[in-house]
DNA sequence: CAAATAGTGTCTCTAAGACAATATCAC
DNA sequence: GTGATATTGTCTTAGAGACACTATTTG
């Protein structure tokens, strides 16, 4: 009878077909635009990080960034090195989006992605700068569903505009899976990656756990809220979403002046 | 300039390192047990699939069915095959735990895993039989946490009782994950596993969504209860069940006599 | 009738939504 | 003062929890 040992070193997993295993990461920030009066307050709108493509397949397409697994490292490790790789930030945390495997949905071969959500505060990349040549850039993204229930995704920066029109597939447990039936301009199955990523923002984003790694260590509740009405596209009284908001934060004694209004006070995350 | 059909004739995925990739499932069924009281209903259990392992490594340990992707089939369709290997049942559907990749996690190489939860009822299990002899059993399985904040998993089938000790890893995004500190008879992270799985599904119990794949087409409020209750491991009192599960079931016409007491009226899932 | 489950009605309490009112600053 | 945001108070309403009560069957 063999031991175990003797069996591990016999042991050879190369039988097997395997497949090449990618991270794949909808990177989400939320840029404040100025505005003309002195007194407004800043409109807020979501952006994702997308990598336009210098190869085949899909050249000069604009794909979600990723990169292949390495046997060192976990998925979650390599979703946020490749992060921190296209943009020098490295995000605090990440959630899962899903598996997606279905074949050929990469004409390169056998490739499944593990794809995840990460959120990246407008703060740290305004620190790092953003190379303005890079074939990296942020797109400011729309993503909702019409009278029909078909869902239109769009996404633009400066003068380039991709958009994807997707069905929801049968549903369960909760979950939502879409499946593109129109796709200008994103590689893959990217369209259908963004959207369900975008899904799984605006839940954790209801229930005040994902919007707080947008802004900085301080912040007003005022900006709390315009994050998430801005992720979830629904707005709230500001009496009732401090309400609500009552038990995740704590006050501080600072204050934001000089804005042409009432200060607002500044508040951090709770524990 | 190569035109994409060029690059791809001479595109090889094979310079890189690639992992083996596994779905494994924790197939959840409850099974309910009559009592020597001829009226009164009878008790339920949660129980979850496990296979006992045939060779090294983790000899004769027990494991979650399991198994590797193949090229033509999506990672749930992998998922959903194993499980009708095992058990010859068909689940209608599963859904996602995670992704399990910590390098070393499988002394025989590189292999991922994604892990599903199923959910299979009493009532098909008993269609197709279950062979004694077979080396797939079905355990109970109880998991709480104590004062101390330790997580106990402990299973169990006739003389056979395994257990774990867990405690909970930093969790953001309303995600929980779990790490092993004591571990006696599980193979591989499959400990960590079950207890994220069993997690995932009370949340889903939590909604009533993944509550009714344990029953028939028809079945009686009560039963339902039941059903939830052994899943969460806390009670409520019938009446307010009834309120809050109302907008998710149906009348049929259809009663449940000859138990002794009043007799219950059958329901369906709504839609 | 006794034992057990099935099913209904209603009081209370809490949390969310709506709305009104006040506070404070920069120009 | 004006225009903007910041902040608080309270009325209403919907839903969850608790509890009491009635209904129906079989041995």
């Amino acid at each position: 009878m063999d031991s175990e040992k003797e069996f591990l070193s016999n042991y050879s997993l190369s039988d097997y077909e395997r497949p090449s295993v990618t991270a794949d990461v909808a990177a989400f920030m939320i840029s404040s635009e100025g505005s003309d009066n002195y007194r407004k307050n800043p409109e807020n709108k979501l952006q994702i990080l997308l990598i336009r493509r210098g190869g085949h397949p899909y050249k000069d397409m604009w794909a979600l960034p990723g990169g292949f697994l390495q046997s060192s490292e976990t998925i979650e490790e390599c979703a946020l090195r490749e992060i921190h790789e296209e943009t020098n930030v490295m995000p605090s945390s990440i959630m899962p989006v899903g598996v997606f495997s279905k074949p050929g949905r990469d004409p390169r071969g056998w490739i499944i992605s593990s794809a995840y959500v990460s959120i990246i505060s407008e703060e740290s990349v305004k620190q790092v700068g953003m190379d303005d040549a890079s074939d990296a850039q942020w797109f400011s993204i729309s993503f909702d569903r019409d009278d029909e229930g078909t869902y239109h995704l769009d996404l633009s920066y400066e003068d380039i505009r991709l958009n994807a029109l997707l069905a929801e597939e049968k549903t369960r447990f909760g979950r939502t899976e879409f499946r593109i039936t129109e796709n200008g301009g994103l590689a893959f199955d990217h369209a259908a990656i963004i959207a369900m990523a975008l899904t799984v923002l605006r839940n954790e984003a209801k229930n005040y756990d994902a919007i707080f790694d947008f802004l900085p260590e301080k912040f007003t509740l005022t900006a709390l809220q315009k994050v998430q009405e801005t992720i979830m596209n629904v707005s709230v009284l500001p009496a009732n979403f401090r309400r609500m908001v009552s038990g995740y934060v704590e006050e501080t004694d600072e204050y934001v002046r000089g804005e042409g209004h009432r200060p607002a006070k500044l508040y951090t995350r709770k524990r």
